[in-house]
DNA sequence: GTCTATATCATGATAGAC
DNA sequence: GTCTATCATGATATAGAC
């Protein structure tokens, strides 16, 4: 889902050419900023063309928002399958979020930061869907292991995650140059002292 | 700024009218699917006043936003003056924040799950503005006290506050219905032990 | 399946009477 | 200062040739 602006799409590729010039131009001037045209027109493609695979612009962002979600969701199945630990888990969390911000920040503010109750009326909000599920998951599993202390799960997911997705929104808004995996240690052990359970 | 759809505006009482009915439109169905003319139906004001007023949907936008921006402005300082130590001041930001998130959630939303950018394009990010720099100052007068661990400023940001903010979000998100004060120990407990200095 | 040209409509904004 | 009526624009979406 590479943003090439000058290249014409190969034959094959074209969903994907299309997802991401969209995804390019929802990022830098919002969704509602951006027209078909807009993206008719940076992605080298027909009007017809993005009608017939995607229906209209509200297409463009479910398919974007699908594809964002599996890929977000893919992450935290490996770092789940990857690491035993809570605390383990938690800081690849932490750390695969960060590194996302730097290779592909548009996907991030995409994914983390719109409003997409506003333009995907019926879609459930995204700290419902599959990926933000999964990461409370490794808490709630982390209590009944006895490595986090019991607490009331949404709790304890703001403590554990809020302090990186912050740290991701301040990045975006430009209030730090430092490339955030700098942060994830400082970040996630201070996190965990919030939610460990000091036995 | 009471949202009143059936009255029609008294003299005098116009401009605060207009912008109650304005945040309300904006906070149920977003700034961008939004008209003048459903601000302007709503309030049961002339179009013509609308623009007499604010000049436009944009200036209705930029008048709330000072408004409510100024208006978490007061509270923090109120905030900093009445309490002295790092600890009960957090805890009475957050207090506040979970308060007003049952008594005004659409001024929270606007304030803190907007994207103020989309629309407000010369206005700088909110996480810059006066409120959110003064909760940072508060941290940064608790690291040179020895109250708060000396440690990144924006890290100790993201560590104090940005748990309740993301209690915030889930609970705009309908995650829980339980009021948010309830949570405000449990919170702020929390967010304290990832950030006090524990010398 | 892709393209161009066009229909349809809602929006932000203004004009000008009162 | 407020109102109604109207404009101009640009958006989504479709039609129909290739």
């Amino acid at each position: 889902m590479s943003v090439n602006l000058a290249a014409a799409p190969k034959r094959g590729e074209l969903r994907d050419h299309i997802l991401g010039i969209a995804l390019h131009l929802f990022s830098q001037k919002g969704y509602f900023n951006t027209s078909v045209h807009d993206i008719q027109r940076a992605a080298r493609v027909s009007i017809g063309s993005i009608y017939n695979h995607f229906g209209g612009k509200e297409g463009i962002a479910k398919a974007l928002y699908a594809d964002l979600v599996a890929r977000m969701s893919g992450f935290v199945e490996g770092v789940t399958a990857a690491q035993t630990d809570t605390y383990s888990r938690g800081r690849a969390v932490v750390q695969g979020l960060f590194e996302m911000m730097e290779t592909d920040p548009e996907a991030i503010a995409f994914v983390v930061n719109a409003r997409h109750r506003e333009f995907l009326a019926d879609e459930p909000p995204i700290c419902s869907s599959e990926p933000f599920v999964a990461m409370r998951d490794i808490l709630r599993q982390g209590m009944d292991r006895g490595e986090v202390r019991r607490m009331d799960l949404l709790v304890a997911a703001s403590c554990a995650y809020g302090p990186a997705l912050r740290m991701i929104s301040f990045r975006l808004d430009g209030l730090t140059d430092t490339p955030l995996p700098a942060y994830t240690d400082r970040v996630w052990e201070a996190a965990w002292r919030s939610i460990r359970n000091e036995a």
